[in-house]
DNA sequence: CCATTATCGTTGCATTTGCAACGAAGTCAA
DNA sequence: TTGACTTCGTTGCAAATGCAACGATAATGG
């Protein structure tokens, strides 16, 4: 009908894709474990970088604070986190993994390489993908910053 | 911490990179036309279809058959489209552009290929990395089919 | 034919979401 | 120190979401 195809337009091909990408590991940990998206980030952020607080995470992991605040409240009430006062700022909430979520990451986390690695092995040049992916991620400009 | 590291994780680059792409164009049509992202596909593939059914909206535009259904409905209050039942078959309910739709999407039509390009032109091997989406989106293995 | 089964679109409802507002805590400057 | 301003995390609330159930229509097969 008319020129425009939308399923040739690059944002839409982006949310689909990522949608299944991410809902296909989703399935994963939500079987296994119970876990929605937000706490999967969580959990894999902390894991990543020891103890900090609500406010790093809502940064780094592209969540909405509240959602963070929301995930960190359920992680913690099934024991896989806990929420600690930061010492030093009365206003910062530490968190850390328990043993606990330490085990359920160990888990996880190879699970979660081995779904990226069988994605990446259907691509020919899945560096230059990625270098693209990346590319696009560190860019400030077409987007809104 | 952990020797796993989010950023680096694939299916979180991709739904960032898929929120930050998405959003930047839906800010667009958002201001000047009110439109949310389901009603934005949905007028998009009636410009590339002509007059289709709720239910082929709700395959090849993944979107829930539901909230087809509510951008549709809103679309019509707002004059953008008709709701028509199919002659053939009752059940279907035929959606096509008026010609304020048809205006809206010539409108919106060349700011999104402006859009496109000026994501797509950030990068080196554009044409490599439209391909790479492209497979990966064609795949059944890796994900849920 | 009729009875059963499947498909389509809408809607009710419980859950999730985002945003704003809030209290608590910290910062800064006068 | 005090008072104005900022930052952090939580929460209230309205809107959006997904899912199941429903009524209406079609298709199937006996």
């Amino acid at each position: 009908m008319s020129g425009f195809n939308l399923e040739e337009f690059l944002p839409y091909q982006l949310a689909v894709l990522a949608d299944r990408v991410s809902q296909g590991f989703a399935a994963l940990y939500r079987q296994k474990y119970g876990l929605s998206v937000a706490e999967w980030r969580v959990v894999a952020h902390l894991g990543q970088s020891g103890t900090v607080s609500v406010r790093e995470i809502h940064q780094r992991a592209m969540l909405e604070k509240s959602k963070v605040s929301r995930a960190a409240s359920k992680l913690e009430r099934n024991g896989y986190i806990t929420k600690a006062a930061n010492p030093a700022d009365g206003r910062l909430v530490s968190l850390s993994l328990t043993d606990k979520g330490r085990a359920m990451l160990a888990d996880l986390a190879p699970q979660a390489r081995a779904y990226e690695g069988r994605i990446l092995s259907e691509l020919e040049g899945s560096a230059e993908f990625r270098a693209s992916v990346k590319r696009l991620l560190d860019l400030e400009g077409p987007f809104g910053r």
